[in-house]
RNA sequence: GGGCGAUUAGCUCAGCGGUAGAGCAUCUCGUUUACACCGAGGAGGUCGGGGGUUCGAAUCCCUCAUCGCCCACCA
C-alpha cells in the first residue's frame, strides 16, 4: 500500500544507484539503433550546481530520458573544465588561508596542489547532477585537462601554428593588474560609473601664454603621451600644425599632429594621444610612425618611464598626484563631471583593466568564421529560438583575432620552445621541438618552454570531438558527431558555441552539432539576476532538499517558454511538488481499486465511453509532448501532461469510474480496472522525462500486485498512440456530461441556492441523442447526481429524470442545464459592457468642453448612443432575471 | 550609437489571425472511503498608448512610451 505522499528523499538516492548501476546511461547499449547525442556544457570543475545549471541540465536531461525511450541509442556525454582563472583563484585563496604564496612555492609544487584540490573537492557538481537526476554516461566522464583532452588541445595548437593561423604578435591587450594576465576582449565587463573628464592646457613650444586643451578621464596615462591630435579640416588648430607642446610635468616637447580620428565636434577637438595605453591612439601612433611609451608595471603601477615623482604609484594615486600638481601649475582648465563605461574583470568585477602591451598568441579566425557562418547559413546547423542566429552571425562577422594566451599557471602550457637567439619551436612534445630545433642549429641546443597556458575556452571548443577520442578515429567519433543537439544559455553563446563551430568545422570537417537550443536564464522572483553579493542566490539543492528532484524539474520544464528569463519563485516548486503528489494520490487510488496493469490488454477493445474516452484523450496527449519536446518546447510537453493529469484524469475520469468500481457490472469493471491501469502507465511514461524519480517508483509499486514489469521505466518504450481510435462519439458524449455538471454546479451557485433549499431537475426533451444515452446508463446518472452534489430521490421515469439537490425552490430543464451557467455569465458581463458604455456617454456628455465645442449634430449621436446602450441594459436585466426566476 | 527582447487578471507567465487563459494570491462553500500538498464555485482584463491591414487583431504592419539585455564607443 502507498503511503499518502511521495518521499523524495527516501528514493532519490536509491533509484539513482539502481539506473546507473544498470548500465541504463550507457552508450552503445543499442547499438544497431539511430544515435542521439549531447555534450553537457561542462561545468567549472570549482563549481556547485546553481539554478542555471539546474535549467541546462534538467532540459537535457529531459531529451536524452525522452530520446531513450524512443530507443534511440543515447550518449549523454558528461565532464568538467579546468577553468583556468576561477580554479587557480580558488586555489590560491585556500593556500593563502595557510599562509602560502603560489609564487614562492613555484610553479611546480603549486600546480601539485591545485590537481589535489581537484581530486578532493572537483567532484561537487558530478555528485549535484546526479541528484537532480541527469542520466549521463559517467563511464565517459572527461575533463579538459585530462591526458585524452590535452593531447587533443596540443595536435590543435600545433596544427593552427603550422597553418599559420596561431601566431605571436606584441599589442595592446586587455591587462588585468591583479592576475598580470591578459584577456580577451570578451571576458572584458564594461561597466558604467561615475568619473571626470579633466581639461589639461598643454603649453605651446615657444609661445608663452598659449595653450592646447585636451581632456581626458585617465589623467595619469598623460605621463605617456607622445602627440597631441587634432582633425586635419580643423580651422581652430591649423596654425598649431607641426608646432610642439610642452607636456606638463614630464616636460618632452611632442609633436602637434592631424588625423582623422579626432573628432572636431567631440570635447575640445584635440586629443592627447597615448599609443601605450589606448586601443585607438595605439592605432593612431602606428600610423604616424610615432614612439610608444609604456608607463606601467605589470602590476599596474608607474614604472621607470615616468618622473621619478610618480615611479612606483599605483595608477589611482598617481592619477591623484598628477592632478593635484597640474591643478598646482594652474593647467586644468576645468574638470566635467561624467558617467562612462569602465572595464573591468568579468570575474570578479572589482578589477580595473588596463589596455597594455605585450606580446601574447593570437588564433586568425577570419577564415575559420566564414566557414562557421556558412555552415549555418545553409541550415546545417539551426538555432532556436531562431533569432540567435543574427546574435551569431552579427559577432561572427566582426570577430577580431582571438589572444588565446594567459599569463597563468592553471591550464594548458603552450607547446611553444625558444632557442637562445629567440627562435620558436612550436612542436606536440618537447622531445620533438628539440629534434627541430637540433636540425636548425645544427646541433643539440637548450631550449626553454613558454611559461603561458592557453585560454580555457580554446579547450573547450574542441569538446564535441576531443571527449569522443579525437584524434584517435574511434568508433564513438563515427556514430556521435555530429552531435544532435546542444543546450545551452546565450550567454556563452561568443565564448563557447561560435568557437566549437569553428574548431569542429575546421578539424572534423563537418558541424559539431546539427541542432543549438538557447534557452533562458534563472532569475530571482523580482527579476534580480542572482549573486552572492545581492544574497539573492536560490540554491537548487536545497530545494531537492525540500521539494525533491522532480518538483524542482518540473518546475523548471514549466516555466522554460523561448523568449523571456524565468523567474523561478518558490510557490512554482511547491505547485509542482503538489503536482507530484496528487499523481501519487491517483495511483493510490488505482492501487486501491485493484487497477494493475494486464500485459494483454487492447485500449482499442474498450467498449465503455468513459474508458473509450479516456484513451483518446490519452493519446491525444501523448502526441502533443511527443511533438512539443521534438521542438524544444519544454513548457508546452509539461503543461500538457499536467494539465492531462490534473484536469482530466483527476477530476474527471476517476470521478465517472468510481460508481462503475463500486458498481455490480462485472465486465465494465474489468474493462475500467484495465483502463484505468492502462492510461497511469502510459501517464508514468509520458511523465517520466521531466519527473523521473516519482514516476519510476510508481512504475515499480503499481506491479507489485500484478504482473512483474519487464523493465525499469526508464527503459520502457515512449508510447505510440498515433493509431488509436479517436473515439470522437465518446469524447463528444463526455464532453456533453461534463458541461452537464458544471451546469448544475453553477445552477447551485448562480441561484444561491441557501442550504435546505431544493432545486428539481428534470428531462424536457426526452429524444435528445445524448440525454438518452446519458439516462440508459445508471451508473452515468449516478455520477452526474454525485459530481454535482445532487441526490436521486425517484426512480428515473421514461423519457425524464429527476434530481433533487436540498429542498425545491425552482424547477429547470435538464437540457438547458448546461446553457445555463455560460448564458448567464454571457448576459452579465453584455450587461456590465452596456452599463461602462452609459458611464461613459454621461462623463462625455457632461463635460463641458465637449459640449461647447461639438456640433449639434454630434451631441444628439451621443444621446442616442446613450439610449441605445440603455435600452440593452435594461433588456440584459431582464434576461437575467428571467433566467434565474 | 547599433541590435534584440519584453509590456496580457493583484503577482508570475502561456496564448501569437477567429467567443481573453493557467498557476499562485483573494473571496464563498465543502472535510462524500485517492489526495486539505484536496474539491466546487465566484470575483478580477478597452491584452502599454496611438494609427493601419482585415469580415474579424492580444495575435500582422507602422509609430510612440516604458523596462530589460547584448554589442560598440567614450577626449
Amino acid at each position: 500500500m502507498l503511503d499518502k505522499t511521495f518521499k523524495p528523499g527516501e528514493v532519490e538516492t536509491r533509484l539513482y544507484q539502481q539506473w546507473e548501476e544498470s548500465g541504463a546511461f550507457r552508450a552503445g547499449t543499442r547499438p544497431k539503433t539511430e544515435s542521439f547525442s549531447i555534450v553537457i556544457p561542462p561545468p567549472n570543475v570549482t563549481g556547485n550546481l546553481h539554478l542555471g545549471h539546474a535549467l541546462n541540465n534538467t532540459l537535457q536531461d529531459a531529451l536524452a530520458r525522452f530520446e531513450r525511450m524512443r530507443g534511440k541509442n543515447v550518449l549523454w556525454q558528461p565532464g568538467t573544465d579546468h577553468a583556468g582563472i576561477a580554479t587557480q583563484l580558488v586555489v590560491e585563496r585556500e593556500l593563502a588561508k595557510r599562509q602560502l604564496n603560489r609564487k614562492r612555492m613555484g610553479r611546480e609544487a603549486f600546480l601539485a596542489e591545485v590537481w589535489k584540490w581537484k581530486e578532493e573537492s572537483g567532484g561537487n557538481i558530478v555528485r549535484q547532477l546526479r541528484r537532480l537526476g541527469a542520466s549521463c554516461d559517467w563511464s565517459r566522464e572527461r575533463f579538459t585537462m585530462d591526458e585524452g583532452l590535452s593531447r587533443a588541445v596540443l595536435k590543435v595548437f600545433v596544427a593552427l601554428h603550422k597553418q599559420g593561423l596561431i601566431y605571436k604578435d606584441k599589442r595592446l591587450v586587455n591587462w588585468d593588474p591583479r592576475l598580470q594576465t591578459a584577456v580577451s576582449d570578451l571576458e572584458v565587463e564594461n561597466i558604467e560609473l561615475k568619473g571626470h573628464l579633466w581639461h589639461i592646457k598643454y603649453p605651446i613650444e615657444g609661445q608663452d601664454g598659449r595653450f592646447i586643451t585636451v581632456a581626458t578621464t585617465r589623467p595619469e596615462t598623460m605621463l605617456g603621451d607622445v602627440a597631441v591630435a587634432v582633425h586635419p579640416e580643423d580651422e581652430r588648430y591649423r596654425a598649431l600644425l607641426g608646432k610642439r607642446a610642452i607636456l606638463p610635468l614630464a616636460n618632452r616637447p611632442i609633436p602637434i599632429i592631424a588625423d582623422e580620428y579626432t573628432d572636431p565636434e567631440k570635447g575640445t577637438g584635440a586629443v592627447k594621444i597615448t599609443p601605450g595605453h589606448d586601443f585607438n591612439d595605439f592605432e593612431v601612433g602606428r600610423r604616424h610612425k610615432l614612439p610608444l611609451i609604456n608607463i606601467l608595471t605589470p602590476e599596474g603601477a608607474l614604472n621607470e618611464q615616468v618622473p621619478e615623482a610618480y615611479r612606483g604609484l599605483d595608477r589611482f594615486e598617481a592619477r591623484k598626484r598628477v592632478v593635484a600638481d597640474l591643478e598646482a601649475a594652474g593647467l586644468i582648465d576645468k574638470i566635467e563631471d561624467i558617467v562612462h563605461a569602465i572595464p573591468h574583470d568579468e570575474k570578479t568585477k572589482t578589477v580595473v583593466l588596463e589596455p597594455y602591451l605585450t606580446e601574447q598568441w593570437y588564433l586568425n579566425v577570419t577564415s575559420l568564421a566564414e566557414k562557421a557562418v556558412e555552415a549555418v547559413n545553409k541550415g546545417r546547423t539551426t538555432f532556436t529560438p531562431e533569432h540567435w542566429t543574427n546574435v551569431y552571425y552579427n559577432w561572427m562577422s566582426n570577430i577580431q583575432p582571438w589572444c588565446i594566451s594567459r599569463q597563468l599557471w592553471w591550464g594548458h602550457q603552450i607547446p611553444a620552445w625558444y632557442g637562445p637567439d629567440g627562435k620558436i619551436f612550436v612542436e606536440e612534445t618537447e622531445a620533438l621541438a628539440k629534434t627541430a630545433a637540433e636540425k636548425h642549429y645544427g646541433k643539440p641546443t637548450a631550449l626553454k618552454r613558454d611559461q603561458d597556458v592557453l585560454d580555457t575556452w580554446f579547450s573547450s571548443a574542441l569538446w564535441p570531438f576531443s571527449t569522443l577520442g579525437w584524434p584517435e578515429k574511434t568508433s564513438e567519433l563515427k556514430r556521435y558527431y555530429p552531435t544532435s543537439v546542444l543546450v545551452t544559455g546565450f550567454d556563452i553563446i561568443f565564448f563557447w558555441v561560435a568557437r566549437m563551430m569553428m574548431m569542429g568545422l575546421h578539424f572534423m570537417n563537418d558541424v559539431p552539432f546539427k541542432k543549438v537550443f538557447i534557452h533562458t536564464r534563472v532569475l530571482d522572483e523580482k527579476g534580480q539576476k542572482m549573486s552572492k553579493t545581492k544574497g539573492n542566490v536560490v540554491d537548487p539543492l536545497d530545494l531537492i532538499n525540500e521539494y525533491g528532484a522532480d518538483a524542482l524539474r518540473f518546475a523548471l520544464s514549466l516555466a522554460a517558454g523561448q523568449g523571456k528569463d524565468i523567474r523561478l519563485g518558490l510557490n512554482r516548486v511547491e505547485t509542482c511538488r503538489n503536482f507530484g503528489t496528487k499523481l501519487w494520490n491517483a495511483a493510490r487510488f488505482c492501487e486501491m481499486n485493484e487497477c494493475v496493469r494486464k500485459r494483454d490488454f487492447d485500449p482499442k477493445t474498450a467498449t465503455e465511453t468513459v474508458n473509450r474516452w479516456i484513451v483518446a484523450e490519452t493519446a491525444r496527449t501523448v502526441i502533443v509532448v511527443t511533438d512539443s519536446l521534438e521542438a524544444f518546447r519544454f513548457n508546452e510537453a509539461a503543461g500538457a501532461v499536467y494539465h492531462f493529469v490534473w484536469d482530466v484524469f483527476c477530476d474527471w475520469y476517476l470521478e465517472f469510474i468510481k460508481p462503475v468500481l463500486n458498481g455490480n457490472d462485472e465486465d465494465a469493471k474489468a474493462e475500467t480496472r484495465d483502463t484505468a491501469a492502462w492510461t497511469l502507465d502510459r501517464i508514468l511514461q509520458m511523465l517520466h522525462p521531466f519527473m523521473p524519480f516519482i514516476t519510476e517508483e510508481l512504475w515499480a509499486r503499481m506491479a507489485e500486485h500484478a504482473e512483474p514489469r519487464r523493465s525499469m521505466l526508464m527503459l520502457s518504450p515512449w508510447p505510440d498512440l498515433k493509431a488509436l481510435p479517436k473515439h470522437e462519439d465518446a469524447t463528444a458524449e463526455m464532453r456533453w456530461l461534463i458541461d452537464l455538471v458544471s451546469g448544475v454546479r453553477s445552477v447551485r451557485s448562480e441561484m444561491n441556492v441557501p442550504p435546505g433549499a431544493r432545486i428539481a431537475l428534470y428531462m424536457k426533451d426526452a429524444n435528445r441523442d445524448s440525454a438518452t444515452r446519458l439516462v440508459r446508463h445508471r451508473d452515468e446518472v449516478m455520477t452526474l447526481a454525485r459530481l454535482s452534489s445532487a441526490r436521486v430521490t425517484t426512480e428515473i421515469p421514461a423519457g425524464s429524470a429527476q434530481f433533487v439537490i436540498g429542498e425545491a425552490v425552482a424547477a429547470l430543464p435538464l437540457g438547458d442545464v448546461i446553457d445555463f451557467a455560460k448564458e448567464r455569465t454571457r448576459l452579465a458581463k453584455e450587461l456590465k459592457k452596456a452599463e461602462d458604455e452609459i458611464t461613459r456617454f454621461d462623463a462625455k456628455l457632461s463635460n463641458e468642453a465637449f459640449v461647447s465645442r461639438a456640433p449639434e449634430d454630434v451631441i444628439e449621436e451621443q444621446k442616442e448612443k446613450r439610449a441605445e446602450a440603455a435600452a440593452l441594459a435594461s433588456r440584459l436585466t431582464e434576461a437575467l432575471k428571467r433566467l434565474s426566476g
